[in-house]
DNA sequence: CTGCCGATGAACATCGTTGTCATCTAGTGC
DNA sequence: GCACTAGATGACAACGATGTTCATCGGCAG
């Protein structure tokens, strides 16, 4: 698993130390998404020493090689670890899990849309909120 | 128009004075969103003294009120004031400007989703990103 | 007109995030 | 293995957006 984990961080360009793979593990590990600041404490309270900058900076690193999705809520960001293929999101409020989703009647509605007013789409992002069945 | 406003801000429990007229009245003078600073900025530089905690108390009161859209980019949110019924955007990277449409597509996709997986909907969020055919 | 209570705004506090820089280390070439 | 160098780390400072305080002001009901 480390050799997958030296491999994605390869190809997003970064060299493979201790502390990327500490934070891509723990990212692993979780279907929520993460703060940084959160991430950190946690790595901190599981005795793997890890910085809050270089937690910052691998997070950023690797949302901007399209390995995490963003989300921000209430201010901050929050990260997560996601499929490489374009999804969208159905979000648990309750206890923070996200499940990633097809949507052709999304896409279908954005080239619609797009092309009946003359726009080029560079993108777009479509999001469900709500209670899973656990939690209500 | 200062009658409409009076309206306005009596209906989101807000009273209605120089300041919040005032800021009305700039976010009705444009099809984009602005930041708060951005704002404060433009109605300190037209010779309005505003407080730049106003400012910000008042956009998230109207917000919060549902008068005014919330987008967030960069870190810093900006406002922009809304059609009151539900609907999602087409927003113009390069100009700014934004649209808002219905999608009943989309409406169907998060009901059937949402029932799908056992979830209780609480908000979902469809918006589309492109540049406009005057930008491009 | 008066009084009350919400509203204002300057100063200050907070918080998430990013910049700095001295030090360290992964990965390359030998 | 070994030395070298570009990239990575982390304690700390700095920053910008937003929240809070509090003395003062003014909208608006009576
Ligand atoms: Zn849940
Ligand atoms: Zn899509
Ligand atoms: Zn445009
Ligand atoms: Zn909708």
């Amino acid at each position: 698993m480390a050799v997958q984990a030296d491999h994605a961080l390869r190809d997003a360009g970064l060299r493979a130390t201790r502390q990327r793979r500490t934070v891509l593990a723990a990212l692993r590990d979780r279907s929520d998404a993460v703060t940084a600041q959160d991430l950190h404490g946690e790595l901190r309270a599981a005795g793997e020493p890890v910085g809050l900058t270089t937690v910052y900076r691998t997070l950023t690193a690797l949302a901007d090689a399209d390995f995490l999705d963003v989300f921000v809520r209430e201010g901050e960001q929050a990260f997560r670890l996601c499929g490489d293929q374009h999804h969208h999101h159905l979000v648990c409020e309750v206890c923070g899990k996200v499940e990633e989703l097809e949507a052709d009647q999304v896409e279908q509605w954005v080239r619609e849309v797009a092309g009946r007013r003359g726009y080029q789409v560079t993108g777009h992002r479509a999001d469900i909120f709500g209670v899973c069945g656990e939690c209500s």
